[in-house]
Formats: structure tokens, sequence, C-alpha cells
DNA sequence: CCGCTTTAGTGCAACGATATACCGGAGGTT
DNA sequence: AACCTCCGGTATATCGTTGCACTAAAGCGG
């Protein structure tokens, strides 16, 4: 690879030169010179190292990832969202899976850090980011991409849809169906975004008076290192205990699509039928959502504009200057043809 | 963040002596010296810039993936399989979404080059690689982590399942049930991968005597900058051509089984059933082919063990010295209710 | 023709690590 | 006592870039 005193030497000038060129400082470059450096440049397709340019500027091109486990297709999604808009800005993006440990969390934040990245975007923020908030006290640029304006921890950016309000929007949904009989399947209250979701069921269910009628199953999920396809796996295991419940909703509502989707698998081997036997929403709407059998009602999350916003956040001028900010975004409810309204 | 100097200073040696530590260089330390830097160093909780390091040696602990898009459940998998294998030998991943786009996918090769990765992994080898290859000739490690033996591009290591066997196994099990009208739903001839699993496709047919029975279905898909889920939204499409074939074929293998979704989908709503109706093989065996109604038969591709290899390859001393290798895995077929006898 | 500003461009010290070459002193050999 | 060999450790150049401080030459008013 040409290094720029290739390059200087090629057009027969100093590297000072050719770096004011690169980084076009004004006033000081005469037409032909500025014309032998181009020239040089593209004979000996150089291009500055990165490397070096971070040691010395100490600033990074680079934002780290976090998240539990892109084989997540929702976090897949993420990813794809986030590497976009971080390109837009010239900024490249590495991938980090956690398996929602904290402890390796923590291990990546600090290889992150040691790598020199701009910041850092963590996918599902854990219940106790202590972890990443005593980084975030030392200068780290830290976004939580899931998580709820109240739940704000010093240092930590929170950049999410409006958890509380997706369930919310699914209540009242099913509500106008006709529904009364509603249950909430969710996974352990281990982030953010599991917390707001549930919370946010309970209100909307109180809200209507659906009192009783209003149940929530919590299913467990192995401690770590699965791969998230477990949650659609563990779905199919829990829809044997809705099925077989003594009153039986008449409609469900799903943590998050992937969830749902192995719910709809394990009903159907129960010989339940959506959506006439009961109702179904989901959260996230994945693209799978609307290829299910039948297409599955969901909650939309606008990932491209968060993203962005997320990206403008580390990259932005104002970094650790600013306070501590959260950007919710309301979800927007896709209607298909897994909830119809209750049979009388 | 401390450097080594405030390290060699609370120490009371030289940055070289912390330096010689790091390393373990043998032979050079008194136990007291040795200890006073250890117990410097977690004091100030020093890590060693991961960007000096690289500048200094030339050598980086990063690699390059290339995908498509990791909103793709497959890439999405992959993107997870290479980051856990990588991150065993203390490498981390930069993720990159191609989109298909030849142009797009040099530009990231040129940034990776300028990051100073210590290879490439590309997940979907475009037909004519020469932008990678010229880099390849240039010293640059690349892994192709599709494609095919044969072929083989100068400079570019291949890691890939055996994909004209994941269709012969195929054609094999349906021939096996009783099946001789097969229809194989393909996109473009894009990719080495779907070009070879074409070529796998025909000869089994061939081999089975099936002739026209056999028959090829190419849907087209958009050029680029689609996220992947377009391959399932366009599956839903062709399923129309299928039902209204005249002979409508008994079974259908799918290029892969985001495809083989889409169609489902499309299947269903014709009308069409599967597997009494007609019977479907998909490949690459995502966790969601056992979600789907019914569970799907398919291929599965052992990427744990791939993305070992691909890493291994990039990591292994071999280098550049290197020939061209290839590295072809076997697919598991995977038995599901898709697949049934064929009524007589 | 002298001094002053402007223009065009160079020199050099960093950034944080590594590694080679070196060096002072203790101990052993002859 | 002079010489050699280890041992423990340090000084220094270097990786590729940046940006400040500097300078040589040209322009210009008086």
């Amino acid at each position: 690879m040409a290094t720029i005193l290739d390059v200087a030497r090629a057009a027969g000038v100093s590297a000072s030169s050719v770096s004011n060129f690169l980084n076009d400082r004004r006033g000081k470059m005469a037409p032909a010179t500025r014309e032998r450096i181009e020239t040089a440049i593209t004979e000996l397709r150089y291009r500055p190292s990165r490397v070096a340019l971070q040691l010395k500027t100490g600033k990074t091109a680079t934002i780290g990832l976090l998240v539990p486990a892109v084989a997540n297709p929702f976090f897949g999604a993420v990813a794809m969202a986030i590497q976009r808009a971080a390109q837009a800005r010239g900024y490249q993006v590495i991938l980090c899976n956690t398996f929602r440990d904290p402890k390796r969390e923590r291990e990546f934040a600090e290889d992150l850090v040691a790598l020199g990245v701009r910041g850092i975007i963590t996918g599902a923020s854990l219940l106790n980011p202590g972890h990443l908030s005593e980084l975030a006290s030392k200068g780290l640029s830290v976004v939580a991409f899931e998580g709820d304006a109240g739940a704000a921890v010093p240092g930590i950016h929170v950049v999410s849809v409006d958890n509380a309000m997706a369930t919310t929007l699914a209540v009242d949904h099913l509500v106008t169906l006709g529904h009364r009989r509603i249950a909430y399947v969710t996974g352990p209250a281990q982030t953010a975004a599991r917390v707001a979701r549930l919370k946010g069921f309970r209100t909307a269910a109180e809200r209507h008076g659906l009192g009783e009628d209003a149940s929530v199953h919590e299913i467990s999920l192995p401690p770590n290192d699965y791969g998230d396809d477990m949650i659609a796996e563990l779905g199919v295991g829990a829809a044997l205990a809705l099925a077989k419940a003594p009153r039986r909703p008449t409609a469900l509502i799903a943590m998050n699509d992937l969830l749902a989707i192995g719910l709809a698998a394990g009903l159907r081997e129960h010989g339940i039928t959506i959506p006439d036997d009961i109702a179904m929403v989901g959260i996230d709407d994945l693209f799978l959502a609307r290829l299910m059998n039948p297409p599955m009602t969901s909650l939309r999350q606008p990932l491209a504009a968060m993203a962005e916003a997320a990206i403008a956040c580390l990259v932005g001028d104002a970094g650790e200057a600013a306070p501590t900010t959260a950007l919710i975004f309301p979800p927007e409810l896709i209607v298909r043809q897994s909830t119809v309204p209750a049979a009388i």
C-alpha cells in the first residue's frame, strides 16, 4: 500500500503538502502543485491509512454495535439499519454478539474502547447497565437502542421506539375488536424494552377495566448463549399452557414477533387456529410477519429513522457535552389477518 | 485512557519494560518489577491501544465481513457464526451490507484495506469477483463464504457448503418419495452459489431421467438495494405461476429457505396445501424452517464449522503464501413434514 | 532599494505502541 | 586483575498521518 510519502515523492512535494491537499486546507496551494498531487494519488491508488489517522487525531470513523445475537431477525434488521446510517456518514460498524451476558457486554465495550471507537450502540439495554454507564462517565458515547425515557441512566442516550405505547396500541386494537380476555406473553424482565412493554400492557388493561381477564404469561429463557432462535422455540412450548388454560384468552399479544412465530407454530400443533380460535398481535413487524400463516398484525418500529438518530447522536459535535437525551419514536400498528373481531 | 507511558511512570520503569511485560518477552524481568508493572496496569485499568499497535506492527485483529444484507436471516446466521469464530481468536468483525452491488462491494473492500483488516470474508461471492481478485493479488486475504471449488479465482479462498450436493440431495430425497414432476425455483444466476445449486439440480434430474418433468423457474429480483426480504416477497408472487402451471409439479425445491417461505405463503393464498398438494424442500435450514406451517424439509449448512474454517484460513500463518484453497462442506438433509410420498 | 506582507510550501514533533541495539553492573574464569 | 558473559533494563527509531511553526521567494508601497 502506498503511503503519503510515496505520493509526496511522486508529486515532488513534501508530505505536509499532500496532507494539506487531502484536508483541503484552503489558501495554500498553487493549481499546478494541486494537479501533480492529484495525479500522483490516483496513479498510486493511494488511500490514507485510517489507522495512522486514528492514532494521530484520536478520532475514529468506527462505531461499535452490541446486539444479543444478529441471527435474531430483529437484530439483523437493526444491524442493517445501523450500518446503513453509519455508512451514510462514512462510519464503519463493528459487530458484537453479547448473548445478553453482562460480562461479555462489558468485555466487548472495553475492547471497543481500546479500538478507539467513536461510540457504542447497544441493541438491547440490560436492566443494570452499570458496566456501560461507567465507561460512559469516562467520556465514551453510548446510545441504548431500546429502552424508555424514564429508565435513563447517566451518560447513556436513549433512542427507542415507545415500547409502552406498542403494547398499549395492541390492547386498544384488540379491545376495539371486542376482545376482553387478552393474554400477554413475555420473556423474563431482562431488558428495558421488555419491562416497558409489560408496563404498557398492564396500564392499558387497567384503563379498559379488563381486570382478571387480562393475564400475563412469563416464559423463562435459558440464561444466555442461545442464538435467540430459542425465543421462538420456547414460544412453541409456551403455547401448550395457553391452549390448556381454563378460560382460554381470545387474544394474544406477544413480546415480539419472534416469540409470536413460535407461539403460532405451537398453537397450530395443538389444533388452535389463528385468528378464529385466538387472535394474535406481535411487536416489531419483522418482514416475516406478513409472510406468516395467517399474516400477522404487528407494531412496526421505524428502524431507519431510529438508526439515523442514533448515529447522529454519536457523531454529532454535541458529543460528551450533551446531557443525556431520550428520543422516543412512536410505533405504527399494521393490521393484518391475525386479528379479527371477537366471537360473541 | 491510560497509555503505556502512564503505566511505566506508575511502576517506575521505562515504557520498554512495560512492553516487554505485555508481550511476555521471557528471561528479562525481575519478579519485583514484574509485580510493580502488574499492579500499575490493573490500577490504571490500562489496555494497550489497538490503534497504535496496528500502526506499529501492521497486523490487525480485525476482519471485514461483506454480506448482501444482514436483515436476511441467513446472513444474520452467517454473521453471527463468523463473529463468534473470530472472537474465539481475539478478532473483531466489521460488518458491511453490499446489497449485491459490485461497486459497493469494491468500495467497502478498499475502505477495509485502508482500515488495515487482516482479511475479508465475502458472504455471497458475485460471479465476477474481479474487484476482489485484484485486491487479493496485492496481498489481501479473501475468503468467499459460498461458491464452488471449480469457480476458484486466483487469490480467493473458498469455504462453502457443497451447493451442488444440496440440490442433488433434495432431488434424490423427492425421487425416493416417488416424485417426478419437480420444479426448481431460483433467482437470477447472480452468485456462485446459485449457479452451483442450479447445476446440481440439473445433473440430478438428468441422472434420474426426469426429462421434461424437471423444470426450472427463474424469478427476477430487483437489481439491488432491497433488504433481501424481497426474496421472500417475490416468492409470494412466483407462487401464482407455479399454481397455474398446466402440469403442476408435485414437488418444489427452492433456491433457499427465504424464497421457500415466500413460496409457501403464496401457495397458501392460492389454496394449494403443503405437503398434500405439493411437497417442498428448502436450502440453508434457517431456524425458521422448523417453525413453518408445516415444518419444512431443508438442507442444513454447518455454519459454525464453516465459519471456524474461514477464520482459520485468514488468521493462519499460511497467509499469502498459501495457494488458493477450497474447503467444501457437505450439507445435511433435515426431513420434516413438508415432504411426503407423492400421491399415486 | 529597503522593509513589510502575502504566498507556497517545508520541517518537525507528536499520537501510542514495538523492537533493536545498547549499557551498566554482578559474577565467574583464567 | 583483566576479560567475558549474563542479567535486567533503557534509549531510540519507527509505523503513517497531522498541524503548527517556520521560511524562502515574490509582491508592493514609499
